[in-house]
DNA sequence: AAGTGGTCTAGACCACTCA
DNA sequence: GAGTGGTCTAGACCACTTT
């Protein structure tokens, strides 16, 4: 019985899969290169270097030129995290999204924000404070400082009617940036907010955006106890 | 002045990135198709195919069949969490690992656990419970279940030298999995393990693998006070 | 020096989805 | 039905890295 040919590059990388975790290759070990892949599998060096490239991606292989291919010793688990609109995020639960601003001002930021978006230490910046519902619940404090200098439509925009959260992303596109995620215990204000006890562990998500060299925002996003970030590996 | 060809898929990506920042093409609008964008850029369709998927993969294009490719309204961030050993974490910041076993022992587990892995509520499992140490201080609590009847191997293993997070990364391959990121309120045992005060703000990640149908791992991972879980954008 | 993966090309066919 | 992206092919050249 002769194997059929594997035309496309997802049963390639299938194949691949299940050879490794048939122990058939054991991490640590060489595979054949690309060339005989696609000799074995009838189908073209193209299509086995897309499943190959894939896996590397999700940290399955360890590919380097000359070296070859080798599945990897402990391979380096890729969580793929969605990051959206906090809108979106409670519309997908099916519940009703609902949104306060609590307050917009003008203040110097402390000198951490300040040093991290790289503003000059004295300059005023915009500050805003606001509250995410789901059915009518607190599902998250926003709390954010967005640099006018990067943003100057923001001066204008009473983020009344639209969060910032949902305003920035269709005004203000950004080249990269960092995110990061803590836990923090819930001061006074925030539980008052969130409606849970002083000391509650809140679940917490600073991000910080640029557009090339200059800040656009910092944000950071506290959730209620019990808040939970799931996704897929 | 003629603009030099973009000869390979990384300009090309850069290229669109470009005008898509400069709102030459705005969120929401259709932009060229791929043989138009080739003939432009001069080079071949799958090398423009190659620059899109990787935008859109990023959540900055839509692309749907015969609609075209759009700017996508509502960039959904995504962000790649990297999860590596704990050891490789700890000496990726340069620190000095440490591992303590606190506990290995069978036991009926609880309903929530013998649930979500899907193995009979009334069986055995092997249950671990570990410290992870950077430079001497506790860096986390890991608390883990076992399904033997998955990871038979396991048995065997005395996990005193090498924690279950290392041992099964190479010794039992996983098809694939869930990750939750939550905070929590250190109780008594964790506030003493990771010298910290009961009631204060946890990280906690919670992950559970799977070998096809068969459930093979869960575990809790406890961070102490002010540990952050970063990643780029 | 040589072997491997990384990529580009030109052409082709197909799958999906919109009108 | 027709337009678009998704993919495959065969061949070629290049870049990187190890020997």
């Amino acid at each position: 019985m002769t194997k059929p040919a594997l035309r496309d590059w997802q049963s390639v990388r299938d194949e691949v899969r299940r050879r490794i975790h048939a122990r058939q290759w054991k991490p640590g070990d060489l595979i054949p290169n690309e060339t005989d892949l696609a000799a074995e599998f009838g189908c073209a060096r193209a299509t086995v270097n897309r499943a190959l490239r894939t896996l590397a991606e999700t940290g399955l292989l360890d590919r380097r030129r000359k070296a070859g291919t080798r599945v990897a010793l402990q391979p380096v688990a890729k969580a793929t995290l969605d990051i959206p609109v906090i809108r979106h995020e409670v519309e997908g639960r099916g519940q009703t999204y609902g949104y306060q601003r609590l307050a917009r001002d003008w203040a110097v930021p402390p000198a951490q924000v300040s040093g991290s978006m790289r503003t000059p230490a004295s300059r005023q910046m915009l500050h805003l404070c606001a509250l995410h519902l789901a059915d009518d619940l607190p599902y998250a404090v926003e709390q954010r400082w967005i640099n006018t200098a990067t943003v100057p439509a923001a001066e204008r925009e009473p983020f009344l009617q639209i969060s910032a959260n949902e305003w920035l992303l269709a005004h203000a596109p950004y080249t990269h940036g960092d995110i990061a995620f803590s836990a923090a215990a819930a001061d006074e204000a925030e539980a008052a907010l969130l409606s849970c006890a002083v000391g509650a562990a809140l679940f917490v998500v600073d991000r910080l955006t640029w557009d090339n060299a200059a800040s656009v925002t910092k944000v950071r996003l506290i959730f209620p106890p019990g808040h939970q970030l799931r996704t897929a590996l």
